[in-house]
DNA sequence: GCAATTTAATCAAACGATTGATTTAATCGC
DNA sequence: GCGATTAAATCAATCGTTTGATTAAATTGC
């Protein structure tokens, strides 16, 4: 198998296991134990196939560079033409991060893993930053400062980039109070469109009136 | 002491300890024995004091629960007269939070404990979400309800809300991220008013274009 | 082609270390 | 001296890891 194809056999299930698991109730509060038994195998496995607990975390981290390197693709090369071509662009790139951080089933697993490596400054941080947060970053900071005149690495502009990002990422850390407040039961498709829809409007109104 | 004073000694030791190993580590990753070193004590005290490490978890969300309704204050009992009022009553609101959030050594603690027993669905969950995010929630959206023209407890109106205080919490969770990203060592005086900033004029934005 | 051998993978069992909790003794304030 | 705390010692349970045995698939030698 090449390098990119996802993993088979035993060492999936113990990766999905680990991402799942780990992303769930964190790293130190998983017992090897469960991660053997929601991967159908025992728990020498882990040693066998990562080494240890903390081989398995690295391998959880590298999967999940893995799978959003297939999500968010390589970055455009060129850059629109148009302001207007620079908005559609950076509110399409917008729904597609709510789409995924809010649907999928295996996109929740690696939001969690990868929130949980955040918080706990584990090691498979600088693993995700390189390999998506900093060039997808790069990216949306490209196509802002495009819609608004500005240089694309003005502190400025990162930081508006920020401040766009954040408003979709909380919609899945805080899901429990916004489903709680929200009378919702989970995100469902319709859920998942009035957030999209509402952080789309945002993104327009804040760089409308930006210039 | 009364109910509302901040508690002394070896209990407040051990509950600032709790506050900051819960918030860093997680709650099962956090031995006593840690919580007992920090708070310079014996591990029995925890016993003693709250019953064992779930009393005394049970412990920290009460005094969170208590410093949010310090810093929160009483709800507002009455609304602005006009929109233009409203406007500025949600603005500093919104600053006062983003100060709360990226502030204070005491507040990084709070907030890295509610955010853990957010994830982990911990039994402080209900008691924050009761005693703090519900009354505020509803009276940012009755305050954007103002704004905007339309009804407080309407579906846009709350999901609304949520989306200008996801802003916000994001500059706490990604602080690693964004941190990195900008070049900074961390949140003092000059970056929080950068952000504070940012997100107020997002806001005025966002509300502008709302009606 | 086929037995002999090696390798990869999994398993149950057990290891030492660490966990939260408990018990017992010492200490403090008054 | 006495109730309220704190400290030290110990408990069973659970942790991550290691072990030696077992199985099945490749590989080798001829």
């Amino acid at each position: 198998m090449t390098q990119d194809d996802p993993p088979a056999g035993t060492r999936a299930d113990l990766i999905a296991a680990g991402l799942h698991l780990f992303g769930q109730q964190g790293f130190a509060a998983t017992p090897t134990r469960a991660l053997a038994a929601l991967a159908k195998t025992n728990v020498a496995s882990i040693a066998y196939h990562f080494g240890g607990k903390e081989g398995l975390r690295l391998a959880c981290g590298a999967e999940v560079a893995r799978r959003i390197g297939q999500v968010a693709g390589p970055p455009a090369t060129e850059l629109p033409a148009t302001r207007r071509d620079a908005l559609d662009r950076l509110e399409a790139m917008l729904r597609a991060m709510v789409v995924f951080l809010t649907q999928g089933p295996q996109a929740q697993d690696t939001v969690a893993f990868i929130l949980r490596e955040l918080s706990e400054g584990g090691p498979a941080f600088d693993l995700v930053y390189d390999a998506f947060f900093l060039p997808k970053h790069r990216e949306l900071c490209a196509l802002a400062g495009m819609a608004t005149d500005q240089p694309a690495e003005a502190e400025e502009t990162r930081l508006l980039v920020f401040s766009l990002l954040g408003q979709a990422v909380y919609f899945r850390i805080g899901q429990p109070v916004i489903c709680r407040r929200m009378g919702w039961t989970g995100y469902s498709a319709a859920e998942t469109t009035a957030i999209a829809d509402r952080l789309a409007a945002n993104m327009r109104a804040i760089l409308r009136s930006q210039p």
